[in-house]
DNA sequence: TATCCAAGGTAAGTT
DNA sequence: AACTTACCTTGGATA
C-alpha cells in the first residue's frame, strides 16, 4: 500500500471533499462507511474511495480530509491522479472572478467554497450519465455499484476484495436483460450498446477532447442514450470542458425563475445564452455551484 | 395501506 | 426543426 498527503492551505481556494464528491458530478466514488450519499453527514472516518487504472490494471484509491492536508492511501501512486480526478489545480479564485456579480449566485459559491469540478474517465463518466436519465441522484451511485460488482474485475486492497468500473468490453459483453436486472430500466439497452461501440472501436468519448465545445458535445450524442444534456455533463465532469452548463431540471427551473431572458426554446441556443450569461469559459462551475445549492434547499 | 408522481432525459414517430 | 409520447424503477408524497 502506498500512502501520502496533499497541502491544501497552498491551494487557491482551499478544498471541500465532501462538496465535491457529493454534489451530484461524480458517481463513481463511495463512501467507505457504507452511508448513501446525501446522508447529510460524514462517516465516522471520512474515506471515499474510488479505483483507476494504471497501465490497464485496476487500481484502488481512498482519499480523507483533514484540518489542512488531502490524506490518500492506495494500490498506487495518486498524487497526480488525484489532482486530476478532484480538479485540486484549477484556481478557484480566478475562476469565481469571472463568475457574474449576482446573489443567487455569490451566495451558491459561499455555502460550497471549495468546491472542485471533478474529472472523472471518460468511459465510466459516460455510462454513468447515461444511467442520470429521470433518475435520483441518491440512486444513480447504486446503479454503478451494481455494475462493478457484476462485471468489474475484482482487485485486492488492503484485504478487502473491491471491482473496477467495468471496462467497454465487459459491459458490451453483458446482455440487456442482464442490466436490466440491475435495475437500469430502459438505460439497460443505451448502457449495452453504447458499451458495444467503444469496444468495437467505432468511437471514444475520450476521442472528443481537444475538440470546439460544441462540436465536442456533437461528438457525444452519437452515443446511445446520449443527448446533449447528458454529453454536456460528461464535457463537464469527465473531459475538462469548464464552459459547459448541463440544461437539467434544476437549471431549467432557475432559468425560468431567475434568468428567463436566457430561455430561447431549444437547448442549443438556451446553453448559449445561460453560458453567456453565467460567465463565459467558466460557467459550468457556477452551473455546478448553483445546482448543489439549489438541491440543498439554498435560496428559498 | 393504496395510489400517484417525478426523478440531473432520450429516442422514435408526427406535424 | 419543433412537438408528442413512451419508457423502467422506486422513494416519497398524497389520499
Amino acid at each position: 500500500m502506498k500512502a501520502g498527503a496533499i497541502a491544501l492551505d497552498s491551494l487557491d481556494g482551499g478544498f471541500d471533499l465532501q462538496a465535491t464528491l457529493e454534489s451530484g458530478q461524480s458517481y463513481l466514488w463511495w463512501r467507505a462507511d457504507g452511508n448513501d450519499y446525501d446522508a447529510g453527514t460524514h462517516g465516522d472516518d471520512g474515506w471515499y474511495l474510488t479505483t483507476t487504472r494504471a497501465a490497464g490494471d485496476p487500481a484502488v484509491v481512498r482519499v480523507r480530509q483533514t484540518e489542512t492536508t488531502l490524506e490518500w492511501e492506495a494500490s498506487i501512486e495518486a498524487d497526480g491522479i488525484l489532482r486530476r480526478r478532484l480538479g485540486l489545480d484549477a484556481d478557484l479564485s480566478a475562476i469565481r472572478a469571472d463568475a457574474p456579480g449576482d446573489e443567487l449566485i455569490q451566495d451558491a459559491y459561499d455555502a460550497y467554497w471549495g468546491m472542485r469540478i471533478v474529472s472523472d474517465p471518460a468511459f465510466a463518466g459516460l455510462v454513468s450519465f447515461i444511467c442520470s436519465a429521470q433518475m435520483r441522484v441518491s440512486r444513480i451511485h447504486g446503479m454503478q455499484q451494481s455494475l462493478r460488482a457484476a462485471f468489474g474485475t475484482p482487485v485486492e486492497f488492503d484485504g478487502e476484495t473491491y471491482h473496477a468500473f467495468p471496462t467497454p468490453a465487459q459491459l458490451a459483453a453483458a446482455s440487456e436483460a442482464d442490466l436490466r436486472e440491475l435495475k437500469l430500466g430502459y438505460r439497460a439497452p443505451y448502457v449495452q450498446r453504447t458499451a458495444e461501440m467503444v469496444a468495437d472501436g467505432e468511437a471514444d468519448p475520450a476521442d472528443a477532447e481537444g475538440l470546439p465545445y460544441e462540436e465536442a458535445r456533437k461528438y457525444l450524442t452519437q452515443f446511445v442514450g446520449v443527448g446533449q444534456k447528458v454529453a454536456d455533463c460528461v464535457l463537464l465532469f469527465s473531459l475538462g470542458y469548464l464552459e459547459a452548463v448541463p440544461l437539467d431540471t434544476w437549471i431549467r427551473s432557475t432559468i425560468e425563475e431567475h434568468f428567463p431572458e436566457c430561455d430561447r426554446g431549444s437547448y442549443a441556443e438556451t446553453s448559449r445564452a445561460i453560458r453567456e450569461r453565467l460567465g463565459g469559459q467558466y460557467a459550468g462551475y457556477s452551473q455546478t455551484y448553483l445546482f448543489h445549492y439549489l438541491r440543498n434547499g439554498g435560496g428559498d
